[in-house]
DNA sequence: ATGAATTGTGCTTTATATTGCACATTTACT
DNA sequence: AGTAAATGTGCAATATAAAGCACAATTCAT
């Protein structure tokens, strides 16, 4: 998955939950602005700030060898 | 996997390929001091960082709802 | 259709990552 | 053990992400 893909999945998972960016920008404590960056695949965001939203919205990261496609 | 986790789990990758953190960051095109902190889960390395790192050792990143444990 | 909430953008300031350097420590080879 | 390569750390300069603001655009319910 890249940046974008990773944007679109924390999205479609905020969305599942019902949750606004805003809210979720609140509950975990990240400016709206980057949120909203973070899920359109814009930015460029830390990894602590991928992980406090993931957590938050009951994902997990994985990093393993890459499948031969 | 948190950010720590990861960093184990590239540098374990890097050696199985018989990779230096000093050649990959040259691969790469990431100072060697980022590298060591990525690797070591100290620093606090950007999505982009992070995900030239992993595709050039074969890695791949995912982001999927979390198992219950 | 319209009004309100939600999402998104340009800009600026502030916070923080990135980098290289010089040196310390550890690892690996003979 | 001795040496060279590899890995790791403190510090300073530079590059870039994070955040808020004001406003635009879109979505959503009534």
């Amino acid at each position: 998955m890249n940046k974008s893909e990773i944007g679109k999945a924390i999205k479609q998972r905020r969305k599942f939950l019902r949750i606004t960016q805003k809210e979720l920008s609140e509950i975990v404590g990240l400016g709206l602005r980057s949120l909203i960056d973070m899920e359109s695949g814009k930015g460029n965001s830390s990894i602590d700030q991928l992980q406090k939203v993931i957590s938050a919205l009951g994902l997990s990261i994985t990093v393993k060898v890459k499948e031969n496609e």
